[in-house]
DNA sequence: TAATTAATGCAACCTAGTTGCGTTTTGCAA
DNA sequence: TTGCAAAACGCAACTAGGTTGCATTAATTA
């Protein structure tokens, strides 16, 4: 196994995903770090990061990919899925919203890895007037 | 408004979906169309048949869009979404459970627009063995 | 059956993400 | 503290999915 290693691009990444209060591209990603890498360093940081279990990546309504450090995540250092995101259509941000609980009853003959709940809507800050 | 027509790419595009017991991609859904129309048409025309509430958009756990026909949506003539998807890592195929029931507590303060419930995992298909 | 305009084809373009390869840097161990 | 293996990197090129502009074709309906 290779063991991983910790360099300023990489801690650069994680720390605006952690500063972060919603998910994040790798666009804006590599557009908060700019200067650190090369944009082709980014994606790759964002996919061992993943394999540490440092962030997950949560799919966007519209098929993008995001990129967040979960609070559940942290603090029981498990990755718990079975909660929900909420994804903006105004602003395009995507959050947890993990205080919210979800009953799912699961179907049989199907082996099951991981749950997907998002919402779409329209957040409280773009509602705001 | 304009208002739109039927022509015999549309229809072949809304077939191949009918058709299918699992949702399709576009690069997919021109294979099947092969011939009848250009893969830009394909893009409009799956544009189309979704403002026209033909059929639905479904994200895969992977970002890639694909479109199916649900029964739900067919027979009632309105769209639900508040029910669960399977998405399989192996043959990469997505469908809809639509017997399966969901209950999520939904957050107050958010303005909700749909639900999008996917379960990943092995489908029975896959399984079998 | 003629007129309106929705729908199409084609070419060019864009964005997100990947791959190959030679170079740099990290972390461990001598 | 220095040497070394390989993890991480930069750069260039490439791929896939999707979009846009515009001239042409074809579906409606009057």
């Amino acid at each position: 196994m290779s063991l991983p290693r910790n360099t300023k691009a990489k801690q650069a990444v994680l720390d605006e995903i952690n500063r972060s209060t919603y998910a994040l591209s790798q666009p804006e990603l590599f557009e908060r770090v700019k200067g650190t890498c090369d944009r082709v360093t980014v994606y790759r940081i964002l996919d061992r990061l993943v394999a540490e279990n440092k962030i997950h990546r949560i799919v966007n309504v519209d098929g993008t990919l995001n990129y967040a450090a979960c609070n559940q995540c942290d603090t029981h250092n498990t990755h718990a899925h079975d909660h929900l995101h909420f994804s903006c259509l105004e602003c395009k941000k995507i959050e947890c919203l993990s205080e919210q609980s979800v009953h799912v009853q699961l179907p049989s003959h199907y082996q099951i890895k991981e749950l997907f709940l998002t919402i779409s809507g329209i957040c409280p800050t773009c509602q705001g007037g």
